[in-house]
DNA sequence: CGCCATCATGTAATCGAATACATCGCATGC
DNA sequence: GCATGCGATGTATTCGATTACATGATGGCG
């Protein structure tokens, strides 16, 4: 069936700058025909133009730039087993934090002919599931997970999935992230250093390996400074602007007494000072507050917020440069790549009041 | 070539709960070998179970599972030509407006059995292209897109394409939006409600529709109030919080009066406040200040951002809405739905102070 | 002059699944 | 007892590209 009839044979010459041809679903078959040569040489005009005929070649370009013929990557990706696609996989896009790793695998991605399909999981197992069997069915190479959940992939072998921000305990996963434990510990030890001496500590979800090393720092940095870590001053919430505020009103509301707050991650550490300042506290007079991660809004809060600054895009970058390295070979041993993040010290710490507080 | 040899025949019963078989890549091909059926069998007891004996139904399923078995969709996807895959272009992820654009999209999505890949633009027509052509090639069913122009995809008939948020000239793409003439003008008809005279403009890029929308409104409102629309007091931005910034010092360092800022967008709200701020005056008492969108972060500046809250979540269910109708049926006219987006009254605005500023 | 390398191109197999059509067995009806 | 229909399954084609291998033309060289 399908012959395409009517035109075929000569029509190169005549129609060149006709009125376009109108623009329909083109097979290889079809530009096949209308320039009179084989599948096999539109195909490889595309692919190797250096090994058809110059004239040919030409010939072939302008017919498929005539008509508007797209190749069915389908179809390709079938017969190649690969489609130089990567799906990154993210938490929660609203969470600012992520924008720039994006941006950086993105670069690293498009230097090397991959493309990023970013997929939203919300933390949900199922979702974060469903992204990676996009793996299992071919329709993608690899994936960069922000989670510390692996998701499985019925493969042999090394699984093409790396690791960003978080850290999974699998040695076969490679992983980038930061020093969780010393960024945590230099935020503390800069508060102890102003003078502060009750720091309360809003946790992340303890699920997440980054947020118990982030506690961890926490506790080492108290304990260097011979302070008592005080469970009574360290609540946990789930990232969100909301839960920085009740961990802070819950603080509040039993009374507990502490010149300076360190927010695992600055979401939090805004829901801090909004909870801070409407119960008359100033911020940094009264209660310093401390973020991490540095995201883009961090420096228009008011105060600006001190908080750890994560290499975000260079995480993103090496987290594609993993990938891309692994997708090439399969037999590179996995790495766990730690980046450092440093503090930036903005208006929301000062040293604390003399008067005692509450 | 590969015959699977070893096991085969009459494995079934023996191994059900072997070790793991060690995990490969499958074909339907193993499948049906391993299950003493044809490819057939193992195709229709996957797709329409119903239609095969329940016994052997039951027993490829069982293998299936064992062997752990993911069909190769990019085959299925070239022989159905279908992928159930949408994409999503957004020019900015780190724009918290489109998170809960998003969200709605995805609601709807999986509601129809369809997936969202984002793709993100930075409003760069290459790459708007490039995510596009994956419709061309057949990788993604259809795509819904957040900036004002449509991407070409040479393809017969109406293009599987929805605008959402944005709005293009052509009619033949149908689009959701929310009627940002009547928006802005609500809430600048507010500002002088309050007694504002001097109401700045700060204009979102010329090139977006919509922004000409949100200026028209302002424009129109002024012009209601029997108010000079005062070109000295129009400057535009490119919707990031710098912008705003910029925006506001330069009408300060040009000396202009003004009691409210009206902006095109929360971020640029955010860097308006910011400037204002720094130059010492005070928000509301010196000046008010209304943004558009109501992002997540504008309840927790300080103040609180009056702002225009989009539907945003039902902007991102509508478009997902028509693209399945459209891709369901390619012959349904297309349409522009107009949805109301309502002023919030929060902190940063508030009546004029008697003593006339600068 | 004939052999062979080289270049350009064509033919046909292939990727893995879906499915139209064919086949087979068996029950039902006349 | 035989035609009919139906349910269950198998055979073989198809989707649209890539590519190994075959073929044919050309030219250089001994």
């Amino acid at each position: 069936m399908s012959s395409e009839g009517s035109r075929g044979k000569r029509s190169t010459a005549s129609a060149t700058r006709a009125a376009a041809t109108p623009a329909r679903v083109r097979t290889i078959k079809e530009i096949a025909a209308i320039a009179n040569v084989s599948v096999a040489t539109v195909s490889r005009a595309l692919q190797r133009p250096e090994v058809v005929n110059e004239t040919t070649r030409l010939r072939i370009q302008e017919v498929v730039k005539r008509v508007g013929y797209t190749p069915n990557a389908l179809a390709r990706n079938l017969r190649t087993a690969r489609t130089r696609l990567i799906v990154a996989l993210l938490p929660d896009i609203a969470n600012p934090f992520f924008s720039e790793v994006i941006r950086g695998i993105e670069q690293v991605a498009h230097e090397s002919g991959y493309s990023v399909l970013l997929g939203e999981t919300q933390s949900s197992l199922v979702r974060e599931q469903a992204y990676a069997d996009m793996v299992a069915a071919r329709q993608a190479d690899g994936i960069i997970t922000m989670s510390h959940r692996v998701p499985k992939i019925p493969m042999p072998g090394r699984l093409p999935v790396v690791n960003a921000c978080e850290y999974v305990k699998d040695k076969q996963i490679s992983s980038v992230y930061v020093d969780n434990v010393a960024a945590a510990g230099a935020a503390v030890d800069y508060l102890v250093m102003l003078g502060h001496r009750q720091i309360a500590f809003v946790a992340g979800p303890p699920s997440s390996p980054i947020c118990v090393d982030r506690e961890k720092g926490y506790r080492l940095a108290l304990q260097r400074a011979k302070l008592a870590v005080d469970p009574a001053l360290m609540v946990s919430g789930d990232f969100s602007i909301e839960a920085g505020e009740r961990a802070v009103e819950l603080l509040l509301s039993q009374g507990q007494s502490f010149s300076a707050v360190f927010c695992s991650n600055d979401e939090m550490a805004i829901g801090a000072m909004r909870a801070l300042s409407s119960h008359g506290l100033r911020v940094p007079e009264d209660v310093s507050v401390v973020g991490f991660d540095d995201i883009r809004f961090a420096r228009y809060t008011s105060p600006a917020l001190t908080t750890v600054a994560q290499p975000k895009n260079a995480l993103g970058r090496e987290a594609m440069a993993m990938l891309i390295e692994l997708l090439a070979d399969p037999e590179v041993p996995p790495r766990k790549r730690v980046l450092s993040a440093d503090l930036v010290v903005r208006g929301s710490t000062a040293p604390p009041s003399p008067r005692k507080r509450k």
